[in-house]
DNA sequence: CCAAAATGATCC
DNA sequence: GATCATTTTGGG
């Protein structure tokens, strides 16, 4: 009988491929392969025993065993649960675990000396220099030839002699980055009764060694970060590893610089702007275990951890968790998973926790710790609307009366002031006077965002670009052009003319601020540097400026169009982290929010203060419409460059379209954006009550669509984004 | 009529 | 995702 295989390949295929065992080869689950496909070669991962259905004509062999750590049971075990409940194909899943190829080869080694077991007669051929090497290694760890020259002061030939005549002895030795370790038994901060108790519980569950998920909650400023920091210390102790899931605009110096502070060494930060060497010698720490933090964006959930015993998603409230292309999947709801797999627990903090988690709470599926009130005396903003009918800016201008009158006042008391506004450049529309048509992106129903410091017209959904025109590419008319609406530029044009001798900044997420000058801003704010600073939801999170006293935010209804079923709760949940950023060190801080709707629930409830009346209202809404989290939500997006074979597909699905008890399907119909990147896009959405598993359903729903090449069709389980 | 270009099937 | 076979298209 043939010892055959199943090898999971990093692909979108539709299952694992068997493969044959060469004779003498010995592969087990998880063993990083490499197998012949096609006429290529690839690695996969060894996913179990063969399926016996594949001709044995047909069978290959395995080529190689790669020498990396074989992937752990319960990372396969993972794979497989984000691919069912995703329904993207294993492989494609795959894909995500396996990010780094390179960290699966041998890694590099190099030829290394220390002293040889010496005979009697080799005292004799001791020469001055070559006593200075054997010196430089007395008690110390062997090393390359060239170092060893170096330091006793000898050529690195004196080095290859010694060791041809049996004076030092060549070991080989693997090459590796070596990383700081956090360190868990350092004693942290003195915390309030109230973080010592949260803190109490999170290590208890740390301790148990067995699955929980936590919800952490407490207002901006109550010290939610020391809190899961002494889980952090807990895990450490215990020898396991951390892994702490962020958003990625919130992995800031600041961060990083409190972590450092708490355990006297940086945690291994994942995240895009690491280069291929970084990111291979992090991977492969993490799979054997010499890093024992991880802090990264959703894309540090794949990491190869070898012994994880605590995840920690910060913000889990937010949005960014959610990643919309590719593999659909919600990186706070998958750590909830690969935690139960890995039999760990997880805490998941936030300021304003997602309905999902609240009501998780409510059904005992989670345990919650709350942090009353802020630490240590600070106070949260007095939080007021600026009701935009009544007192509303002159033509042209977008900051309000009693703003401007703050600002001053502010200013005068030698404080900081941060304009909030989530619109990028300087107008979200530019119209031409003469035909009042707008100028829009050529490949998707979007505007073009003019970008006056840049000098180009931008979309912000696809990347085009074009530079600013004079004439009218519809009507010809030459110099017509108006920008409709506030953007960040456009807010710090005006500032700038107010107060004219402010230091003002702005602060954006455009491509044009890396990293580096990023963590330079923020450094100048807390410095006091800066008077003024203008930003969009970067400027929101991750950070706290100690004498930042008012938070203006400029449209605070920008949130609310769209009829998106989430619009309320994102608005709110943005709304209260920008004004929680007011007034953090002793100081009253307060918050202005700029609205046409002063008596939306959203804008009362901020003003009120009483969010969990807020979040009361928002869940009873979505129960009586069955929404989430009551309700189950999926969509399907069918796009195309031709939107006749992109109807045919939407006809014959809605033929098909599931027909059963407490399951309804809305569309097709026009997805928010129609037009994306040149695809027409349509969309349908299948509700379905919390009892029925949506997976099925949509399985047998697709199994007779017939996909014309041009046409792709995306499955979203649980939207968040509508669009 | 040919050849490039688009489309579709297959990879174990 | 890459490759190869097949179909389509467009230019002469």
């Amino acid at each position: 009988m043939e010892n055959t295989i199943k090898v999971l390949l990093p692909l979108p295929l539709a299952d694992a491929y068997d493969y044959r065992v060469p004779e003498g080869m010995a592969v087990v689950p998880g063993h990083f392969v490499v197998v012949p496909l096609g006429k290529r070669e690839m690695v996969g991962v060894v996913w179990g025993a063969g399926s016996g259905d594949v001709p044995s004509a047909k069978l290959r062999d395995v080529i190689d065993i790669l020498p990396a750590q074989p992937m752990a049971d319960a990372m396969r075990r993972f794979v497989d649960w984000v691919s069912a409940y995703t329904l993207m194909p294993p492989g494609a899943v795959l894909r995500m675990a396996m990010s780094v190829p390179s960290a699966l080869e041998a890694p590099k080694t190099e030829l290394v000396y220390r002293p040889a077991e010496r005979s009697d007669d080799s005292e004799l051929k001791l020469t001055a220099a070559r006593r200075r090497v054997l010196e430089a290694l007395k008690d110390g760890p062997a090393m390359a030839a060239a170092e060893l020259a170096h330091l006793a002061g000898v050529g690195a030939s004196v080095v290859k002699t010694m060791a041809s005549i049996g004076l030092l002895e060549a070991v080989e030795r693997t090459v590796r980055r070596s990383f700081a370790q956090p360190d868990g038994l350092r004693d942290g901060p003195t915390l309030s009764p109230a973080q010592k108790v949260a803190a109490d519980g999170l290590v208890e569950k740390v301790r148990a060694h067995t699955f929980s998920a936590t919800l952490l909650d407490g207002v901006p400023g109550a010290g939610k970060t020391e809190v899961y920091f002494e889980a952090i210390a807990a895990a450490l102790a215990a020898g396991r590893q951390v892994l702490v899931l962020l958003p990625e605009i919130a992995l800031t110096a600041q961060w990083l610089k409190r972590f450092e502070d708490r355990f006297g060494a940086l945690p291994a930060a994942w995240h895009s702007g690491l280069t291929s060497l970084e990111r291979r010698e992090t991977w492969r720490a993490i799979a054997d275990g010499r890093v024992n933090v991880v802090v990264g964006a959703r894309s540090a959930l794949f990491m190869p951890f070898a012994k994880l015993g605590l995840i920690v998603v910060d913000e889990e409230h937010d949005q960014s968790f959610k990643q919309d292309e590719g593999v659909v999947y919600n990186a706070r709801d998958m750590a909830v998973v690969r935690a139960r797999l890995e039999s760990a627990p997880i805490v998941l903090a936030s300021a304003t926790p997602s309905l999902e988690s609240v009501t998780n709470v409510a059904a005992g599926r989670y345990s919650a710790l709350h942090l009353p009130g802020r630490h240590g005396g600070h106070q949260l903003a007095t939080l007021s609307a600026v009701d935009m009918r009544r007192e509303p800016p002159a033509r042209g201008r977008w900051l309000s009366p009693p703003v401007v009158e703050a600002m001053k006042q502010t200013m005068a008391a030698g404080e900081q002031t941060l304009l909030f506004l989530n619109r990028r450049g300087y107008a979200p529309i530019t119209l031409c006077r003469a035909c009042g048509k707008g100028l829009e992106c050529p490949q998707c129903s979007a505007w073009l965002v003019e970008h006056r410091f840049r000098r180009t017209l931008i979309c912000h959904h696809c990347g085009y670009t074009e530079p600013p025109a004079r004439d009218c590419r519809h009507c010809g008319a030459v110099d017509q052009f108006v920008a409709c609406g506030p953007g960040v530029e456009r807010l710090a044009e005006e500032a700038l003319e107010l107060f004219p001798e402010a230091r003002l900044e702005l602060f954006t997420s455009d491509s044009l601020m890396n990293r580096d000058e990023a963590n330079a801003a923020v450094e100048r704010m807390e410095k006091g540097e800066i008077d003024i600073l203008i930003g969009t939801q970067m400027a929101a999170k991750g950070h706290h400026f100690p004498n930042l006293t008012l938070v203006a935010v400029i449209d605070a209804d920008l949130g609310l169009n769209g009829g998106d079923l989430r619009a309320a709760e994102r608005t709110f949940q943005l709304l209260y982290q920008v004004a929680g950023r007011a007034g953090r060190d002793g100081r009253p801080g307060r918050a202005l929010i700029q609205t046409h709707s002063p008596e939306h629930a959203v804008m009362q409830a901020l003003v009120s203060g009483d969010r969990d009346r807020f979040v009361g209202v928002e869940l009873h809404d979505r129960e009586i419409a069955g929404m989430p989290p009551y309700g189950r939500l999926a969509s399907l997006i069918i796009s195309g460059p031709d939107p006749a074979a992109v109807d045919n597909v939407c006809a014959a699905l809605a033929r098909h379209a599931p027909q059963q008890e407490g399951v309804s399907v809305l569309g097709p119909s026009v997805a928010p954006m129609a037009l994306l990147r040149g695809r027409h896009r349509r969309r349908f959405l299948l509700k379905a009550s919390r009892d029925i598993a949506v997976q099925p359903l949509i399985h047998a729903w697709l199994e007779h669509i017939g996909l014309p090449g041009s046409v792709r069709l995306q499955v979203d389980v649980d939207p968040y984004s509508f669009l």
